[in-house]
DNA sequence: TCAAAAACGATCAAATGTAATCATATTGCG
DNA sequence: CGCAATATGATTACATTTGATCGTTTTTGA
């Protein structure tokens, strides 16, 4: 990866939380400490962040940012790694050129930062994501309209937008509360009735979920499980979840044990 | 393969991506290493693009070709005080819990800091007044759906998009780059459709302007004065202008007097 | 307070990128 | 055609970047 690609990363990277660890971004960019380190330090030099002890901090004073309204950044940091290495496995599917949507959540989050390197045309209705995509990409940005939910950082409009029924993607991607025998599982149905939408104007849809969300349920179907063409998730997955998918004929990707993954086992000799 | 096919090839990999490698372009124009760097090297002293260790990169980001006028970032501090007090104008002719539109727009941005402790509904199509608002304030906050341009940090849509069709507003306020007799004059046809749409929403449409676009004139006409309720402006208002202003029945507010001063002409409740 | 863990900085070898040179096409033109 | 000018590709030596190692410093937690 170029000297650069690695800076935009870790740009992005320092502005999604007060302070990004030396071990994040060895994990988002797939080099070496040593390698970051020195890159921490040029562009602490050009004053593009700040260096701390540990990592970097963005300039900026990230004063407000946990302010307003942000369930969201608390979630953010739950399984952070996991996500990150399901994140990566899902922009890996992406191509440059190729139109995608990405559907607001945490999980989906983490991918804005194996994004910054590359040029597509992406749909959302999230606004951190576009957000982010805006300032530490080239990606072309497209927003739904309608109103922002603080809570969920999503827009959602009753109204049917002719943005949205424009926009055609080779790929959907997004997460759940819950994935089972029925399909894909989801709480709100405010929620479910705009994800539906987006659903459609896709070829393939490829969910992103943590391993545990296989045991959770939920109140409401958004789709069965034919409807999706890859599940990504981590190695927690058991034999029975995975024989599931195989057997509705959903391509499964587990991430997490070829590259990047980190020793968090709590077991000890 | 000749030079200009290459050259062309170059150039187009460098746009896809922040950073082409020799060896990519090695790939695609089927060529040697020493034959793309010194098509690099002629490029780069052409400022065609900047050579950088490993490859090349574009040396400007894309910009959207067709939207005229200045990127947001510099426009942004050009008579920042006699815009800050023409957006307090504005702001002030706000009641909590009116719903407003607010077109994006410098001027208009400055409102925001007018804003923060208030309560209304707001549509916009400017992404950094939506993020703003989102970040320091507790107003509803709606969005129009489309791609953001980058440049004017505005969204926009070829689509109709039902969300905007469906908010109605008290007032909606907007810049331009001109007012003359024939009425408000925008650059920019792209700009002009999207602003026309939003106008119909609002009951009372708010022109904010410095005084010199007064005098400046410009090749599209948005509408004319007589749908126009308010100008707000600062105090290089000649008296012909607000004469022209007051034969079409638009009301005008005059701004940034000394500060504490609490006169305003022409002041309607 | 002390010991283990984590973060750091220096150093070096390997990998990768660059510049210079020269030999070999290819082109333009009298 | 033949000659010169130019463009291209290979080889070489040189420079930079990267990742691993190791000893030191700082932080953490008992």
């Amino acid at each position: 990866m170029h000297e650069k690609e690695r800076h935009r990363i870790i740009l992005s990277a320092v502005q999604e939380k007060p302070v990004a660890t030396v071990q994040e971004m060895v994990d988002l960019t797939d080099s070496s400490e040593a390698t970051i380190r020195r890159d921490i330090a040029a562009l602490h030099v050009q004053k593009r962040l700040r260096r701390v002890r540990g990592g970097a901090e963005a300039l900026s004073p990230p004063s407000f940012v946990g302010l307003a309204g942000r369930p969201f950044s608390v979630n953010e940091t739950i399984n952070a790694a996991q996500k990150r290495a399901i994140a990566r496995a899902a922009a890996e599917l992406c191509k440059d050129g190729e139109p995608i949507i990405i559907n607001g959540g945490t999980t989906t989050f983490q991918m804005v930062h194996f994004l910054t390197n590359r040029r597509m045309p992406i749909f959302t209705n999230s606004f951190p994501i576009a957000e982010h995509l805006l300032k530490h990409s080239k990606n072309t940005v497209m927003l739904s309209g309608g109103t922002i939910y603080r809570e969920q950082n999503i827009i959602l409009s009753p109204f049917d937008n002719d943005v949205t029924r424009n926009f055609y993607a080779r790929r959907m991607f997004m997460g759940a509360q819950g994935l089972g025998p029925l399909g894909l599982m989801e709480g709100d149905p405010l929620l479910i009735q705009a994800e539906q939408k987006l659903v459609d104007q896709a070829d393939e849809l490829v969910v992103l979920i943590d391993s545990s969300k296989f045991r959770r349920r939920s109140s409401l179907i958004l789709c069965g499980l034919s409807r999706i063409a890859t599940v990504i998730t981590d190695d927690g997955i058991e034999d029975r979840e995975a024989k599931m998918l195989e057997g509705a004929g959903v391509a499964l990707i587990v991430a997490g044990k070829a590259a990047g993954e980190l020793e968090e086992s709590s077991l000890q000799a």
